[in-house]
DNA sequence: CAAAGAACCTGGCGGC
DNA sequence: TGCCGCCAGGTTCTTT
């Protein structure tokens, strides 16, 4: 599910509600989520910690304790995470993997597909772990210079590499095939050989995309939800995503679905240039 | 080293 | 109705 701006919304939602409050005890009722860490040292590590503020970095949340430890989680396909004001029992807790009790109401990690991980980073270790990330899509120092650096010389198909999060971090599936409409270049494009007003295009498109759907609260397909359990709303102004067989928004001409690195990707044939 | 492909999981859907 | 294969917002390990 989560992309860069569904991430950014729980975080926004969830910061205002953790920032200050102690984890109190934590529910595990399915320890792989925490793996290769067994339940009780995960436990060990969490309970009893006070939460200086919740960040984001790429697709990963950051909960990061006033000891200086940060307790990491990644939602990967299915994960969702939502502030509760009581216990989940019985049907709410299909698929529940970890349950933070705080001082004040529960953080809820619920996960269908169990492809979601949580960990501790110790204070000591934050900085060269975050290192092996790309640049903040939408951080100062993304600018159509360094997207240049990081295309130059490279043989892969411009999708392939904005998906890959040591190049970029944050963008995933939808906002690649977006971003790649709105700038008017085919995904499969060797990355090296973008002339330099497509870079300054991409560049523009990658984060006005990523903008426009962090306002709306992200993209709703399937189990995407926000930390208070609603649906995002920028799946209803996709130009492209999913929409295979529907005219292009622009020229009109139909939208075609291909493999590209192994991905299903959406793109007009016809204003996207190879 | 870079790039492609398989593996990890579960559930929903279309086809037969 | 039942079974089967395919597909899904991601990352990581293995293979080329």
């Amino acid at each position: 599910m989560p992309e860069l701006p569904e991430v950014e919304t729980i975080r926004r939602q969830l910061d205002p509600l953790v920032r200050g409050r102690t984890i109190r005890r934590v529910e595990i009722p399915d320890p792989t989520v925490a793996a290769p860490w067994s339940a009780a040292r995960f436990r060990r590590a969490t309970s009893g910690k006070r939460i200086k503020q919740l960040t984001r970095r790429g697709k990963y949340l950051r909960f990061e304790f006033e000891d200086g430890d940060t307790l990491v989680i990644h939602l990967r396909m299915t994960g969702r995470l939502t502030h509760l004001k009581r216990r989940p029992s019985g049907d709410s807790r299909r698929h529940l993997r970890l349950l933070f009790h705080l001082d004040d109401g529960f953080i809820a990690f619920h996960d269908t597909r169990r492809l979601g991980k949580a960990f501790l980073i110790p204070a000591g270790e934050s900085r060269t772990y975050w290192q092996k990330l790309g640049p903040e899509p939408l951080g100062r120092s993304f600018t159509p210079a360094r997207l240049a650096k990081i295309t130059a010389g490279r043989d892969r198909q411009i999708k392939t590499l904005l998906m890959d999060q040591s190049a970029i971090a944050g963008i995933g599936n939808i906002y690649a095939d977006e971003a790649l409409f709105d700038a008017g270049i085919d995904p499969r494009r060797p990355a090296g050989k973008l002339t330099q007003s497509e870079i300054t295009r991409l560049h523009a498109s990658i984060r006005k995309t990523l903008k426009k759907a962090i306002e709306l609260e992200g993209s709703s397909i399937d189990s995407y939800v926000n930390a208070r359990g609603e649906r995002g709303g920028f799946q209803e102004t996709f130009q492209v995503h999913r929409r295979q067989g529907k005219p292009c928004p622009r020229c009109g001409h139909v939208i075609e679905k291909i493999k590209v690195g192994g991905r299903s990707t959406y793109f007009c044939p016809h204003c996207q240039k190879l």
